[in-house]
DNA sequence: ACCTGAACACCGTTCAAGT
DNA sequence: ACCTGAACACCGTTCAAGT
């Protein structure tokens, strides 16, 4: 007769407060004792929801690539280079949208499946006319790029030091412009 | 009048024992207290050498870039692009020379000066005709590339699903090359 | 100089039990 | 279905004390 009962927690709500978690205490801040505490509930009540603390890094790293997707929705690129400029634009801003954001996704492990996760970034560039084989191999490089670029960045005193001598900023977008340019046509 | 008296342990042999833990049970299992045990001593005595366990993660990260410069200075090339194709060939098979090497490198803090590491490397480059802010440019990106790449592929059912459809390896090679192709001339 | 013993303040995870 | 209480087996780190 009255609202329907909910519970405490869900999935989201627990991710949503890993991630206020992470921007306050950063990375090593995450703890599934901390997060229950955050969330008015005790720590046990988390693995009714979550297998372990890897599925819930897991999913937070998952949440961080589908806003790098979502922008890329909303875009629309002439051609397939454009498009994987835009991407890897994309991806940067995603890392660099939460602190430790590149740390968490380079050590948490995948929750996704692998290939609804590849097809649905290669499906716009073979719109564009890459073969399949292209696609996910183009992909794969601009993910690891961005990837390895947020993680290099992460690094605190080596990323103070080149950012003096050169701007992290257009560095980057050189170095995803060089890769880009380099890859071979259909 | 006898051999010097050595201690029980001294910074190399830490990080050795670490990297033999490492390669047993994962960068997870790398504990202080287990890497006490292996030398046959009590946690507290590491704290001697090192200062916490972030910096014993760093100077295992610095060892792993170590590997790959030492590759470099062995190799010579005829041009700073060869150059950095190898140079991102020797950072793959360095981060794959230790289980987890990618995770570590990418979550480990800076233990070295980062204006030598930085011209340890632009040095080569430089004396290849690059002038110091494309050398560093370069640099920073194929490290980025090589480093994203490993952890990428450290992602296992991404890897598993991408290896199948592509070859990692080949299109590792391939992703560098279009980097390195792409970096505009000195 | 280098290491131990004991302790502090935490962890992730399990499991029976509650509602 | 969803959560608590209590417990287990760990952590990293500090610090006085030993040699």
């Amino acid at each position: 007769m009255n609202a329907t009962i909910r519970p405490a927690l869900d999935r989201d709500r627990l991710v949503a407060a890993a991630f206020a978690q992470i921007e306050e205490d950063g990375l090593e801040g995450v703890s599934m004792r901390r997060l229950a505490a955050r969330l008015g509930v005790q720590a046990p009540a988390l693995y009714w929801h979550v297998g372990d603390k890897a599925e819930l890094l897991g999913l937070m790293a998952r949440a961080i690539y589908d806003g790098a997707y979502r922008a890329m929705t909303r875009a629309q690129a002439p051609d397939w280079r454009t498009w994987l400029l835009g991407f890897g634009h994309a991806l940067r801003a995603a890392f660099a949208a939460h602190r430790d954001g590149a740390r968490l996704c380079a050590i948490a492990p995948n929750t996704a499946h692998p290939a609804d996760q590849a097809q649905r970034i290669a499906a716009p560039l073979m719109a564009l006319g890459l073969d399949q084989q292209r696609a996910l191999a183009c992909e794969a490089s601009v993910i690891a790029f961005a990837l390895g670029w947020a993680s290099y960045e992460a690094n605190g005193p080596m990323h103070a030091y080149l950012d003096a001598m050169l701007s992290f900023d257009t560095t980057f977008e050189q170095g995803l412009a060089a890769l880009v340019r380099g890859f071979e046509g259909p």
